[in-house]
DNA sequence: TTGTAAGCGTTATCAC
DNA sequence: GTGATAACGCTTACAA
């Protein structure tokens, strides 16, 4: 019971063509009531699964989509992931997995591997060091449907899915505004991408609408971690006339500064109000929970997977595609004065 | 230079056959070391690309293994993925994600596709709800190899990778035993899952070997959520003598006790000591820090691959392998009296 | 309505 | 060492 069933076994059993049995089994309009029934029958007494990889290889199309990010254990990458799978299972989709660990040769050939598997899409987040775009023109090159999601390369006729960056940090530093704040300091990402220049600009865009002065030194690029907060935190801490709030386009960023600032005897939020970024699960449980600002990843996943699928099935139509996912500034302790 | 080029094109260009040129392709012996060249060079100048659908069908083997979790986005789950990946990407395996939703009928229809989709492999974490054995019989009946991460059917013959539930919980309970804590109560999970009956039971060695009597009232089952923690709490705090330590199976549920506990101004550690369990990225980021017991995700998925590739390397051999990863205790505030 | 045969892109088994 | 051919399991013109 163990070996495999194919048609032609069915067709041996009845005594009718392999032919015949593929178009029962396909619902095809051109084959009699009576042995489509017997087909189907049979095939359910003999196990028959079908073989899809021989579908894949006669019709082209694999029923895989690969999906491409920095670290698959990331809750904002595995989330995304989520929502990809649940909107795709449902369409017969499989969903691969790939990680570049942020580096732009691994994402190079990552991409070659999944199109030489033949993948019917690729659903990615640029790595961060990547810089060429001669890897995502060799899967437009073969019509395959590409989406970006969050972060997006600098290509024409992508299709991408991202939140608002711009505006959750104008949201951001206007709550900041909102509840006093005068001197508040953005930390941010490197702003070659573009996620981090949004924040960036919204930021200032909100600086600029409450006439308050855009200060240089109050900007500080650095890495994503706890760590580089802290130390960010202890630069703060050295200026003459210290900050009153810090909008991070991080909550690990947001975390490490909140550490380090409670550590010198500051209260949050009454001293320095603090607003992160990405909604990390941590930052609602903590005791004394981080305002952020939530990305909507799988809602991201669930429609990325959605443009993908209107690409699969306009194969002629060369669509660019940008949806753009309100972001939703989240109100907590760090920054919420009573 | 978008259309597919395949060993024929490079025959047709060259005057051999494709045969010949699959041979090159292959360092195959049996080929004169000029054509060998020429071939190779060609294909780089004409950007062949080998077709892994018609290498599948062919071979049988898909080269693509599928991962089954209930959901993809616990930070568990998502980084034993992780550590799948991380081994099985070199070895030219691709990763297919499936989420079951903990329901069994979904993990039921899972297995049948990707037994479909022939996969070279499945790896999993059973769904609490599954009872059945039969999906997992399929596997085997198929000589595929079937790994168990972390929660495991109970299944002759099927290889399995798992930390050491009952050295976990008894490690913990230890612990707070040594803290000078004699009510431990044990708040767990659903017995029937493997898991957590160890942990029950390693709690229960613990007290025993300490000559503390095991006390039933002092065993709380229940879901694996903040909330369930709060109201378990409640329960604890109406109780004649508040007992003086919690060990839990799930650091959700840790954090709803603390919750709950502080909320009725008792103090961590020194009224009521509490050790959760999972090592979830908040307890270490929270203001006071939540003692756990670390399960090596990653390692975890490191190995599970391992297992994998041993048994997909030797087909013949039915090895049931059982690895036993051992659990860390991190010892953290909410356990450790000054 | 059903059968025949070609084809998807490989590799493997024969011959030569 | 190379070529011809079959085979993997399926779908689909084209015939019948």
């Amino acid at each position: 019971m163990n070996e495999k069933v194919t048609i032609y076994d069915i067709a041996k059993r009845l005594n009718i063509t392999a032919a015949t049995v593929s178009r029962a089994l396909n619902n095809n309009p051109k084959i009699s009531e009576a042995t489509r029934l017997l087909v189907l029958k049979t095939a359910k007494e003999m196990n028959y699964k079908q073989n899809k990889l021989a579908l894949a290889l006669k019709s082209g199309k694999s029923n895989n989509v690969g999906v491409i990010v920095p670290y698959i254990n990331r809750n904002f990458f595995s989330s995304v992931i989520r929502g990809i799978e649940e909107e795709l299972y449902p369409k017969g989709y499989h969903v691969i997995i790939c990680q570049t660990h942020e580096e732009e040769q691994k994402e190079i050939d990552t991409i070659s591997n999944l199109l030489n598997a033949q993948v019917d899409g690729v659903l990615m987040s640029v790595s961060k060091q990547t810089t060429k775009t001669e890897h995502f023109e060799r899967i437009l090159d073969k019509h395959i449907p590409l989406v970006f999601f969050d972060r997006r390369a600098k290509l024409k006729g992508v299709s991408s899915v991202t939140i608002d960056d711009y505006q959750g940090g104008y949201d951001a530093t206007k709550h900041l505004i909102d509840q006093g704040c005068r001197r508040i300091v953005h930390i941010g990402g490197d702003t070659k991408l573009e996620i981090y220049k949004d924040r960036f600009e919204g930021y200032k865009a909100a600086l600029e609408a409450s006439g308050i002065p855009f200060n240089p030194d109050y900007v500080i690029i650095t890495k994503s971690d706890t760590e580089a907060g802290q130390k960010a935190a202890e630069e703060l801490l050295k200026m003459k006339v210290v900050p009153d709030a810090v909008f991070s386009s991080s909550d690990f960023v947001a975390l490490g500064v909140i550490q380090k600032f409670k550590e010198h005897g500051l209260s949050i939020p009454e001293d320095i109000s603090v607003v992160g970024f990405s909604n990390e699960p941590f930052t609602k449980f903590m005791e004394s929970t981080i305002s952020s600002v939530d990305q909507c990843a799988m809602e991201m996943g669930r429609v990325s997977a959605r443009v993908f699928l209107e690409q699969v099935k306009n194969p002629k139509i060369k669509i660019e595609k940008k949806v753009e996912l309100s972001p939703q500034l989240l109100i907590r302790d760090s920054s919420l004065k009573k």
